[in-house]
DNA sequence: CGGGCCCTTGAGGTAGCTCAATCCCAGTGG
DNA sequence: CCACTGGGATTGAGCTACCTCAAGGGCCCG
């Protein structure tokens, strides 16, 4: 059973606070004081549910009144090229937000689409606004979080700029692997890529055959085992190399407080 | 005569403050009252020049004292692969923050150089964070800023990874087109191109050899004019077709006043 | 007038694409 | 419990956009 089925997850969503979430997320960013809490605690929220495939946010819409982190699920950001070629930017799981840009921007650039069952915390707009206007360490808690996204952007576009098939999904893959690993929803053993081969070629700039062609040869080379869309490591210094995968992008060890 | 010769700009930039140009970049994004205005006008700073082809920021540095944005030139951000190649994710210009990551990452993530002679007012770091934490004008604006930077770097993400080589060039001119107008560095009857075709390629992820075969298309197709590296469109609503451009993702109107 | 960038152009090669079956399997209805 | 169905995953065969290698050509600058 790959995905947890909606009802095991719908239960806990009620009763625990959603935004005790945010809190663990953002501390880990920058120390927050009782204070910060509270007031993060007291932000107004509700909780949404999305269907697999369902749009979060539409490219061209004016912001809704509300920013949304991921409670649980998986999330892609994309766009839609007039010949009606998709290219997926980035992938997003529990923790992230996936509209911060409707904080300070107009109109939304892109689409926001779930990946899976996806269950969204959605703050008031407003509220969240004034917070990151007046409190510092929030502030740069989710300036940093900004900046991780915008730092992965530059890698994408190098990743699909400039490597050749086996490293663009091989970095792809130590992608996911270390996030799922730093956001507690894998262990390194291995993980449950939430990706159709279709999707995971949409998110390299490849087509579905030939995804499905190297990821058989990636196998075939002992870089990775796949069961389904299990996948798992032999050698992770080996699949880094392949991968030209350097995880300073990711700036893991920016998640200590300043 | 392509690029002002280092002295004719020089002679401006000691006299009238370096820190009116970030002011009337800001105001342009959110409205400061006087008080923003001081603030920022008592930044401490000093203006520093390179030369084409420097590094103003190399990978996996920390980060200097100081942020800084473009006085005068034109910058790129770039990273360079394991087997070699280069992959440019951004051209800055006039009045472009060109490492507003520093003010909250601990590590550089990429490299920022010089493509032509640069000037940069270098803001200290500390200074500048604790405006940006305290007044939520200036905040604004440079969230804004850093925002717009990362809807770009999706857009390139999407141009590289799904877009023929043809639209992908051409892209790359409609977004310089519109940047360059937008800073009041060029008029609409066409620009000054600040990349080889080397460069070019590697901003679009492709070879130098191929660039130049496709950009001579485009000319042939009567998509474009090109004048050694003063380029100018013939018809821009067919040049946006071509190209596949959408100026959405600039945000240009973002840059009134809230 | 000699380098040293760039830009151009030719010729041939290949990574990745297209089109089109086929297969696998989980879920569904009978 | 079994046939049926539909969304992935796989595979084959042929094609092309873009690449590589390599040789000029033009122009600025010392």
């Amino acid at each position: 059973m790959r995905v947890l089925p909606p009802s095991r997850r719908a239960i806990v969503s009620t009763t625990v606070s959603a935004l005790d979430q945010m809190i663990h997320k953002l501390s880990g960013r920058s120390a927050l004081t009782g204070e910060d809490k509270e007031a993060i605690l007291s932000l107004p929220h509700t909780i949404r549910s999305y269907h697999a495939a369902t749009y979060v946010v539409r490219e061209g819409e004016p912001p809704p009144n509300h920013c949304s982190f991921i409670r649980s699920g998986f999330a892609v950001r994309q766009k839609i090229t007039a010949q009606g070629a998709r290219q997926i930017m980035s992938l997003h799981l529990v923790g992230d937000f996936i509209d911060l840009e409707h904080l300070f921007l107009n109109i939304a650039d892109h689409n926001v689409q779930a990946l899976t069952e996806l269950e969204v915390v959605a703050i008031d707009r407003r509220a969240l606004e004034s917070l990151v206007l007046a409190r510092p360490n929030i502030a740069r808690a989710l300036w940093i979080d900004a900046l991780v996204d915008a730092s992965i952007y530059r890698e994408w576009v190098t990743n699909v700029g400039r490597r050749a098939a086996p490293a663009r999904i091989a970095h792809v893959l130590c992608e996911v692997a270390l996030r799922m690993q730093a956001a507690g929803v894998s262990t390194n053993g291995g993980f449950e890529l939430p990706l159709t081969q279709e999707q995971l070629a949409d998110a390299v700039g490849l087509t579905p055959v030939h995804v499905n062609r190297t990821l058989k040869a990636l196998v075939a080379d002992g870089i990775l085992h796949r069961d389904k869309r299990y996948i798992s490591f032999t050698d992770w210094n080996r699949t880094k190399e392949v991968a030209d995968f350097n995880a300073l992008y990711l700036h893991l060890e920016q998640a200590k407080p300043a």
